[in-house]
DNA sequence: CGAGGCCTTGACCGCGGTCAATGCCCGTGG
DNA sequence: CCACGGGCATTGACCGCGGTCAAGGCCTCG
């Protein structure tokens, strides 16, 4: 169970077999259920999350009351609210459990005093910042240059697990597209 | 002219008097003219610059063959065509000046020879891709939420400057309109 | 078994994109 | 110095994508 942690932070930075010892022992394990809010809107996210089975999602609300997904993340990824888990200021974001979920998690404490100790593990900060750097600007190319149907289309190619394990609802909103015109989509 | 680089650079990471005199003297100097080609699309980032005068933008080419402008840096601010500085992959993303501009700049091999050594240098390219994330995270934010009205109104609020200097054009790109459609907004 | 949430379908409409015409500014060369 | 040309800004007319509102059916869960 852990193993599949430490694989996914082996391929981010090349850690050491002591170095993973060490860095997996200082993950805790969180069982949430469907639906169930791990990270609330104004809380400060003091945790970093790997999915070892379920998915969990963050978004925030907009002025009308919507629900904006911002990021998935299905088994065996990792993530947190982001901004507020860097700033250590109240978060815009939630993070809710779309499924029964097994996770793992890291303090916000343990994880800067890696940060401070550990050169590979630096190097994992790093690379967790450059990976959503570029996914944010993949995610900025899509709305600005594909219609709805080709957002739509994007994932189904690039990413048809959502598809299928994600609500049409949620869907909808991580694609920035209406529920109704995203069930339209999909009756061609 | 210099020092304009080592205040920013201070105010982004805790450097030291001689920490940033090591720093500044890997940074160069060039002066382009406006419109002038700093990085075309093809070929790779090899520099991070430092805007002393002028201003110049990060931008991609869509599939329509319209420029749709990323970022802007006017005087006194950094940054580069980060994804490829990141991944040394050809860019996708080209930079010009929209000013005669003069700039400072640090070789891609400096810059991360200084990551390997210098602690408060790690501080400093980890806060860079922090703030590039945040940045990121709030233009999406804007494009999912805001009309195109209330987005050009955000930046006459936040960064009037942007306004003042940069070509309706460039301006439209930017905000994700079109031209036609800022001239209007303008006039109300 | 009932209630509430989600999905689907229909009707309507408005924001903002597209195309076209005109005028202006500015840089360039004769 | 002026004449020309090209790019940019502006304005008008039109239109289509996708949002909004509403209604009905289905599934899930208490």
């Amino acid at each position: 169970m852990i193993s599949a942690l430490k694989e996914v932070l082996a391929y981010i930075s090349p850690f050491d077999d002591a170095e993973l010892d060490r860095i997996a022992a200082l993950f805790h394990s969180l069982q949430c259920r469907r639906n169930e809010q791990i990270l609330r809107e104004g809380e400060t996210c003091t945790a970093f999350y790997f999915v070892q089975k379920g998915s969990i999602r963050t978004y925030f609300i907009d002025k009308k009351g919507n629900e904006r997904t911002r990021y998935i993340m299905l088994d065996n990824w990792i993530g947190t609210a982001l901004t507020s888990f860097i700033s250590q200021q109240p978060s815009l974001e939630c993070i809710e459990a779309m499924e029964d979920s097994e996770l793992l998690f890291i303090s916000h404490k343990d994880f800067f005093e890696l940060n401070e100790q550990l050169s590979n593990w630096k190097r994992f900060y790093q690379r967790i910042l450059e990976m959503a750097y570029a996914f944010q600007n993949k995610k900025i190319e899509s709305l600005v240059t594909l219609s709805a149907k080709e957002r739509y289309q994007q994932v189904l190619e690039e990413n048809p697990a959502l598809i299928q394990r994600v609500s049409n609802k949620v869907l909808a909103s991580y694609l920035d597209i209406n529920p109704e015109t995203l069930s339209r989509l999909k009756s061609r």
